[in-house]
RNA sequence: GCGGGUAUGGCGGAAUUGGCAGACGCGCUAGACUUAGGAUCUAGUGUCCCAGACGUGCAGGUUCAACUCCUGUUACCCGCACCA
């Protein structure tokens, strides 16, 4: 076995002190290539293998970059203000500072155990005022443009955490760190506005190379539905509100409205007897915490407020209830219920008895020129002492159906029921169950030869007795009357409209789909997006509503009720008024404190009395005592590591302008719509301010999968037997074992489960290669044998390291290596190639070989990445399958030059195809010229 | 419930535009070298009723040919979740 940590440490030194991997961020006379980490949070706990994983595959690109003539950046930092910090402040009384530092310390020398080319001269620490002066600069710009408001609105409050949080910090109604409660507080808070960047998030989407999956997630997150607004007004009094709504084609169905418990409004329009009821819902309401509120969702409740809206469409004045399953923070707060075609109002009115008018009508079948029109019924009788339903079955003519019928003009669809069903079984003994709707159906009548389009209202009785009549029509062979069980008519009855009619009536539920409009005067016989087009125009002209787009996504919430973070740089005077610090008061330090505690849900900065007071050119106030949220230093970080030193601007435009944006990105997908959205808005700002000089900071974003443990399972607390510290691997088999292994594991976007085995066998791997050069078959002289073999690496290790397919370039290095071992000669410029391919993914045994074996002198790094010639890709000869309907039965080899006749004669030939063939008359051949022959028998 | 993804030997996983399923590694079996082997090298290794048949979650379909395309379905993973 090769003494690989001898050689790990020795060329470890050697780059160190020869400064290898610095980049000349001035050197524009080569294309440049940023390849970029997610930077770590520097915890108490040490790297772990997910870390590397994903640290590795830049590693391997940036090295391969570079060998290809590229000047890359490839630099790694800390993202250093945060929780655990914070709590080792306020349980040891110690500054988090120091904590940090000792931590990044560790973090940085296990970082460089396992040989990562990174720059270390570019360092950032959010935490490091040099670097939070800029932070704290740009969101200075952000509350000048109006982007940063001081608002008082509904907040995440953790009462355990003493702070408020943003949306994607709070999971389940509980918080992201810890999993305490989070319950929905009032609070002016520092806010960054969202929505106004809503519209160029989402066309940004569509201009990057990112996972499809995070990109949607975005989408989601940002949430754009487009609707409209529709002014309500509150019968007897002069008070309007307005709804959102995406279905204001379903306008005339609306039969009641509900406004969110928070809603301004409510106290204003409750009645007199409502009062008590309205007041004590509210209360229940505010104490609930999100998780509460989503997790009694399975039963509606809500309170009517003694007050009507008047819908503006027909003038019908219908009441208004309030209820926690509309959200204050979304629309208006507001909504018109449509329980016909609204699953959620379904369910509310059902339970609080509120008439359902259905406006729309699901249409089956399909429409044809020159219909006839009528009314129908299908009648579904269920017998509950059998559990079953009366059919017919009509056998040949059409097999099996309920009851149906035409209805005569003048008569109800009930009637018409009762009196089909008397007529066709002689049952009498009947009653209504339900009858809530119409469908609309096209069909070809056979015996008539007509096509129909029929409004088909189906209706469920039960049997109430045996009683019976005569039925006028008669049993014979083509029809029967029969009762059969449920699982019958899932099977036998197929009718588009009878096994609809079916659904419904067994399962009440509201239609949310497209159809036909009824009951809805002017748009009556529309589509749904006809009807909605119409209806906007309709409200338009009466000013009673508008087209309107709304957004998912809110304020971010800015401010922290926390020590370990960038400080406001905002001080509010005596005269009430918001001052914002100069630039050369920046950065705002954040002062020692003898308490890191916050007192009484105060921030812990409160306790820095005198630091609070502000006292600066004739200006007095008070200082905002938050800090910023931990997302806001890594919303722009990527930038400050082209010129980290700078200290007149956030970083050198001109330098800027060369290196971003990020070429390659890779991290972990829980940063799907955080970091990652975060970034996006705070770039896509200062790009419009002229200060980035590209909209999208991360061209292509690729997320590494997670690493399991041994038995599949997850690594962490929760598991701990199964956790692997990877250093404990570095130290036992080799940082470019460790590499190797976790490259070769599988796909690097997938998760999946550690093997000890599998390091071994890495081990045995690169034990291979050290063996194979340390033998005496590396020779000046040339093999033919290898020639193929060697070009064919070299494309597919250059082309998957490119498309980051690291475990397959990793198998074709092993195929290259497997044939060497069968050959005498391995000619050395062979030899050399090949150092460099494994090089990205072992450096130190490839630089250790490329020295000593090879005899290079300069550093394996910047020599020139191998090249393949076509030409010996290009296989002259080839062994390709024949098949005999489709299954192999012989090979047979051919030649470039050979025509499809030749190969055809070739392949009829063959002794196992003869034999499959004999006695057959042959239909085709089919010749794929390279690939296959597939001969067709009969 | 909605959105996204995955499913291939004993295991991790390969398979350009549909063209010899199982590359490569692990594990296993046998042999060589050895005092020895848990080192190394060589050969073998999908299943079965083995001149053949079957085989990429399940059921269909398209095609000369399907892991790959189409329809339906199941299981698991991830994200969102009363978003009007």
């Amino acid at each position: 076995m090769y003494n690989f940590n001898k050689i790990e440490a020795k060329w470890r030194k050697y780059w160190e002190e020869n400064q290898t991997f610095k980049t000349d961020i001035w050197d524009f006379s080569k294309p440049k290539y940023y390849v970029l980490d997610m930077f770590p949070y520097p915890s108490g706990v040490s790297l772990h293998a997910g870390h590397i994983e994903g640290y590795t595959a830049t590693d391997i690109v940036s090295r391969m970059k570079r060998m290809q003539g590229y000047n890359v950046l490839h630099p790694m930092g800390y993202d250093s203000f945060g929780l655990p910090a914070e709590q080792y402040a306020v349980q040891t009384g110690n500054n988090p500072n120091g904590f940090t530092q000792r931590n990044i310390e560790t973090f940085t020398e296990q970082l460089k155990s396992v040989g990562f080319d990174y720059d270390w001269t570019k360092m950032v620490q959010t935490s490091d005022p040099k670097f939070y002066k800029w932070t704290q600069w740009i969101f200075k710009q952000l509350y000048l443009d109006g982007y940063a408001k001081y608002i008082n609105m509904p907040v995440n409050w953790c009462e355990e955490l003493g702070t408020v949080l943003a949306n994607d910090e709070v999971i389940d109604g509980k918080s992201e760190r810890g999993g305490y409660p989070v319950v929905r507080k009032n609070m002016k808070q520092w806010v960054i506005d969202q929505p106004a960047f809503a519209e160029t998030l989402l066309a940004g989407l569509e201009e990057i190379d990112w996972p499809e999956s995070t990109k949607e997630m975005q989408r989601n997150w940002i949430g754009k539905s487009i609707g409209a607004q529709v002014t309500f007004q509150i019968k007897d009094t002069d008070k309007t509100f307005n709804v959102f709504t995406t279905r204001c084609d379903t306008l005339f169905g609306a039969t009641y409205c509900v406004m969110a418990p928070e809603h301004e409004l409510v106290d204003q329009i409750t009645t007199k007897e409502q009062q008590a009821a309205v007041k004590a819902y509210q209360q229940e309401c505010a104490k609930k915490s999100d998780l509460e509120r989503t997790d009694l969702n399975k039963d509606k409740t809500g309170v009517f407020t003694g007050a009507y809206a008047i819908n503006p469409v027909n003038n019908q004045a219908i009441p208004i209830y309030i209820s926690d399953y509309v959200l204050a923070s979304y629309g208006t707060g507001a909504i018109m219920a449509v329980p016909a075609h609204d699953d959620r109002d379904f369910e509310f009115a059902m339970k609080f008895n509120i008439p359902i008018i259905q406006v729309l009508e699901e249409v089956t079948g399909t429409p044809h020129e020159n219909e006839c029109t009528k009314n129908s019924i299908v009648a579904i009788v269920y017998d509950p002492k059998e559990e079953k339903y009366l059919t017919i079955n009509w056998h040949e003519q059409g097999g099996r159906l309920f009851i149906g019928g035409t209805r005569k003009e003048n008569e109800d669809a009930v009637s018409c029921a009762i009196h089909e069903i008397k007529e066709e079984t002689g049952y009498v003994d009947v009653k209504l169950i339900t009858e809530d709707f119409k469908i609309n159906h096209h069909y070809y009548a056979y015996n008539k030869d007509k096509y129909f389009n029929i409004e088909a209202t189906p209706l469920l009785f039960e049997l109430q007795s045996d009683q019976k009549v005569a039925p006028e029509l008669e049993e014979d062979e083509k029809f029967s009357v029969e009762w059969v069980s449920k699982e019958v008519i899932d099977k036998e009855i197929t009718d588009e409209l009878h096994r609809k009619s079916f659904e419904y009536v067994l399962h009440p539920m509201a239609m949310c789909g497209d159809g036909i409009h009824i009951n809805s005067e002017f748009l009556n016989g529309m589509n749904k997006e006809e009807a909605i087009h119409t209806m906007i125009q309709w409200l338009e002209e009466h000013h009673c509503g508008k087209k309107q787009v709304n957004y998912r996504i809110r304020e971010w919430i800015f401010a922290r009720q926390r020590y370990w973070g960038e400080p406001m740089p905002i001080v509010y005077l005596e005269d009430g008024k918001i001052h914002v610090l100069d630039d050369d008061e920046l950065p705002l330090i954040l002062p020692e404190l003898d308490d890191y505690k916050g007192h009484n849900g105060k921030a812990p900065l409160e306790n820095a009395i005198e630091w609070k007071q502000y006292d600066h050119n004739g200006l007095k106030g008070v200082r905002d005592t938050s800090t910023m949220p931990g997302s806001a230093g890594s919303s722009w970080y990527y930038m400050r590591y082209i010129d980290p030193d700078n200290e007149e601007v956030f970083a050198n435009p001109e330098l800027l302008k060369h290196w971003m944006p990020v070429d390659l990105y890779i991290g972990g997908p829980e940063h799907a719509v955080g970091h990652l959205l975060y970034s996006r808005i705070w770039n896509h700002y200062l790009y419009d301010k002229g200060l980035s000089p590209v909209k999208e900071p991360f061209q292509k974003l690729v997320h590494q999968g997670m690493i399991l443990g041994a038995n599949g399972i997850k690594m962490g607390k929760r598991y701990p037997e199964y956790a692997i510290d990877p250093l404990d691997i570095v130290k036992n088999y080799g940082a470019d074992t460790l590499r190797l292994y976790e490259m070769f594991m599988g796909p690097l976007e997938a998760s999946k489960p550690w093997s000890q085995q599998g390091v071994e066998g890495a081990q045995r791997f690169l034990d291979r290669v050290y063996r194979l050069y340390q033998s005496d078959k590396i020779s000046e002289q040339s093999n033919p044998n290898l020639d193929k073999v060697y070009h064919q690496t070299v494309k597919k290790v250059t082309d998957d390291f490119e498309n980051l397919s690291f475990n397959t370039a990793i198998s074709q290095m092993m195929v290259f290596v497997n044939a060497v071992y069968k050959e005498d000669i391995f000619p050395s410029a062979y030899a050399d190639s090949f150092l460099q391919l494994l090089n990205p993914i072992a450096p130190h045994i490839t630089e250790e070989l490329w020295h000593t074996v090879m005899g290079h002198e300069e550093t394996i790094a910047y020599s020139k990445w191998p090249t393949y010639d076509e030409r010996y890709l290009v296989e002259t000869e080839k062994t390709i399958a024949v098949q005999v309907n489709g299954k192999v039965r012989a090979t047979i080899t051919v030649l470039e030059e050979d025509s499809n006749e030749e190969i055809e004669k070739k392949a009829l030939a063959a002794e196992n195809v003869k034999r499959h063939i004999a006695d057959k008359e042959i239909v085709k051949v089919i010749v794929i010229k390279g690939k296959i022959v597939n001969i067709v028998v009969k």
